[in-house]
RNA sequence: GGCGACGUAGCCAAGUGGUAAGGCAGGGGUCUGCAAAACCCCCAUCACCGGUUCGAAUCCGGUCGUCGCCUCCA
């Protein structure tokens, strides 16, 4: 049995998704600079979790939002002089690319918020006339603000654990808005100079950033999805938010039978955020340690806890991918190595089934290695060891099989190679000493076996 | 102030009642022309104090420390 642990609940559910499609809604990027690798944790985590629950039998309908307007992108895209179009542009195709390196499976829609504006409004419209919604002049705007009324909902703060007073206690007023309760919540924003805006029953304007995770989630997967996510930090208050908009609007509860939040990156002692500055992007890390080498790092630590990052530990994790690999690409004889392939596959269920225990899969897929090693030094077969730890590996997302980047210098370096054999066959170790040095010198890595010389990227 | 998380070997990180997974690094071997890889062996009593229990890293109480959310954030 497959169990989550589920955001609202605080523990441990067993996993029940509604239909013969298990809906998933995850919480997308704003695409106004790079994505680091704090996100990566974060769709790696639920790109894990559909594999995952694709490999156990099950058919995921994975829907991904881009909020492409808000005013960081407003802000940067002034800065740069382009429109918000371009800005937005360029950074999902950027985004694209870094999933497509990290082996990322793509989502089944990718609704973008400037798109959906008609299903926003006509979900505010009804939250007004619900009387879950008010209008509200604003001094900023020549419109009218919409703010969403958070006493009109008594469960408001389930998620996040809060009650209203408490809520009371944090929340601000922006000057020149005219919230009846100052933790209510922006719907809708009246236009302000010089910004886009579209055309609604309350004047020029723009949606709040929380409902169009709401119209998109109802209009491509339903008033009642089975799993929400995104980051930790995700809870409070958009999350929240989503819950109060959706269940209000469609009266159906629960919204989502699932939440799940994966904890943030620290850098040293603290998060990892663009506010603090303190990020590696996920370009540099892919640089860095490859696809799978992110990959790695992120699963060798549970999803709701911290992860850490420093440069060891990601060296640490481009060294494991190589003895994954090494183990499953070594030349292997075909047949069985006597191995127990159904106890590796149990452990490795046991720990997934078990709050997505990644750690404790990726130790089964070790010691599975360790397994397939023996038997090759034992000349037994290990073909399909080897087999298992691929498939086993792919529902983690690795790509052990094969390099990732295709070599162009590959032919030159097969030469070199052959030559460095004819010169051992000779007993001209100096010689064939730096031809490995060499090459070692460029990052190929040479290694003599008793059955010929292979080489692979450091 | 409110809510929450965490503190396990040099580093990262599982384990939530029966005497500590895994990875990286390190040390010693085997193999090798040498090296690399691989294999074998070694390397922690779980922040601290007290309690419950036959038995606790794991439950309870306290202390210290760290971090997060409450404002944009994966």
């Amino acid at each position: 049995m497959i169990r989550f642990t589920n955001t609202l609940t605080r523990t441990l559910d067993p996993f029940q998704p509604a239909g013969d499609v298990v809906t998933m809604y995850v919480c997308g990027i704003t695409p106004y600079d790079e994505s680091h690798i704090g996100h990566a944790m974060s769709y790696v985590v639920f790109d894990v979790v559909k594999r995952y629950l694709t490999w156990r039998g099950y058919h995921v309908k994975h829907v991904q939002n881009f909020t492409d307007i808000d005013d960081r992108i407003i802000e940067r895209a002034n800065r740069l002089n382009i429109t918000t179009d371009e800005l937005v542009a360029r950074y999902i195709a950027a985004y694209t690319d870094d999933m497509r390196d990290l082996n990322v499976l793509p989502a089944d829609v990718y609704p973008r918020a400037t798109r959906e504006v008609p299903e926003m409004i006509e979900m505010i419209e009804g939250l007004i006339k619900n009387g879950f919604a008010y209008e509200a002049a604003s001094e900023l705007s020549e419109s009218s603000d919409v703010y969403y009324r958070v006493s009109a909902k008594k469960d408001y703060g389930a998620l996040s654990h809060r009650t209203q007073d408490s809520l009371l206690a944090g929340a601000r007023v922006e000057p020149g808005e005219h919230k009846e309760h100052p933790a209510d919540f922006a719907l809708w924003k009246g236009a302000k100079a010089g910004e886009p805006s579209w055309d609604s029953p309350w004047g020029k304007g723009r949606p709040g950033w929380h409902i169009e995770c709401s119209a998109m989630s109802l209009k491509y997967l339903g008033a009642q999805i089975d799993i929400h996510g995104g980051g930790e930090d995700l809870v409070f208050p958009h999350h929240e938010n989503e819950i109060a908009q959706t269940e209000a609007y469609t009266g159906q509860q629960p919204f989502v039978r699932l939440w799940l939040h994966n904890a943030w990156v620290k850098m040293g002692e603290e998060k990892m955020s663009k506010s603090l500055g303190n990020f590696i992007t996920i370009r540099d890390g892919l640089k860095k340690v490859g696809g799978d080498g992110l990959r790695l790092w992120i699963l060798t630590s549970h999803y709701r806890k911290p992860l850490t990052f420093t440069e060891e530990t990601l060296d640490a994790a481009k060294a494991g991918v190589a003895r994954l690999r090494t183990a499953a690409r070594a030349g292997g004889d075909a047949g069985d190595a006597g191995v127990d392939l159904a106890a590796y596959r149990e452990r490795f269920t046991a720990a997934m089934d078990d709050d997505l225990n990644t750690p404790q899969a990726l130790a089964v897929l070790f010691d599975l290695a360790k397994e397939i090693n023996r038997a090759r030094d034992e000349g037994r077969g290990m073909a399909q060891a080897q087999g298992l730890l691929l498939e086993l590996g792919e529902v983690l997302g690795l790509r052990l099989e094969q390099p990732e980047q295709s070599i162009e210098a590959a032919p030159f370096i097969d030469l070199l190679v052959q030559v460095r054999d004819e010169l051992r066959a000779a007993k001209q170790w100096q010689l064939a000493d730096r031809v490995r040095d060499s090459l070692a010198a460029l990052d190929v890595v040479l290694e003599d076996s008793a059955s010929g010389t292979t080489w692979k990227p450091a």
